[in-house]
DNA sequence: CCGTATCCATTCCGATACTG
DNA sequence: CAGTATCGGAATGGATACGG
């Protein structure tokens, strides 16, 4: 995408996501797909973005495996994206952005849309991260690795 | 940053985070402050990008009080960089960029780093998103809704 | 409606040289 | 060591025009 010293072969897995959708627009896009949107005007719309830029993102993210084009649903001649396993599996980093977005960009007075559990209607908690045996982890309760380090469960 | 359409008054959580640390390389260097690194040089070394970009992301990182300058702990007479409690606060996002990477971007022949609990050296379990009252939630499960429509707990 | 193509200003990024 | 200054090529991003 970009002519930039490319992350792909680092054995960091941060620097081979933000290789793939660490730019401007492609998290936006996803976003969008999670929201409902699989149609070329609905994103364009909705982001307020450059239609060749648009275009762009929708062909590397397909490319990339985290978009596919399928018939349009409505009949009309066209395709429509949707989000693969791998697409979906963004979830978490979006759910990530969202709150951190909550706590700090967010005065008082304003109001975020929020996330919320589809039964009760009621605000998620905040992600947690935990253990192998479950117990509750911040970040100085953990460390990064070389695989071979790491004991195997 | 980008003279691009701002995210900065959408009402959407993620279009400001992603506003603020949207770019190729905010995530990469808060990443290297999680790992401890604090220097300029050990930023430049570590991520390989030109200095006048390092120090364009420095400044806007520090303008946005996701890092802070502090006098260098080796009584040089430099300045060091490290996270504030704002910049600390994306350590989940990067956790989910980590689990995702891992899953989508390596062979099976391939190992990446891994984040493993300090105590024991086990690899930590996915994150886990739950609702107000303990429910285990996946995307499906949950709704994005505008904040009136919120139920309050 | 769904894009592609083209033009243009801005910015990004890398490389290098330079300063305290 | 920690930046700043400058340069050039590449890519971004907005706007518009054009074709299936």
């Amino acid at each position: 995408m970009v002519k930039r010293t490319s992350l792909e072969d680092a054995p960091c897995p941060i620097a081979r996501s933000l290789d793939m959708i660490g730019d401007w627009w492609s998290l936006m896009i996803i976003r969008d797909c999670f929201l409902g949107r699989r149609r070329f005007s609905e994103f364009q719309k909705s982001l307020g973005l450059a239609k060749n830029i648009l275009a762009a993102r929708l062909r590397t993210l397909v490319a990339s495996g985290i978009l596919e084009m399928t018939p349009a649903s409505d009949g009309s001649a066209y395709q429509e994206y949707v989000l693969t396993p791998k697409g979906r599996g963004t979830f978490p980093i979006l759910v990530a952005l969202r709150q951190w977005g909550e706590e700090f960009s967010f005065e008082p007075g304003e109001v975020p849309t929020l996330l919320v559990d589809r039964k009760t209607h009621r605000p998620v908690r905040k992600l947690e991260l935990r253990s192998a045996s479950g117990r509750l982890l911040n970040q100085p309760d953990t460390e990064v690795v070389p695989s071979a380090e790491a004991q195997r469960p």
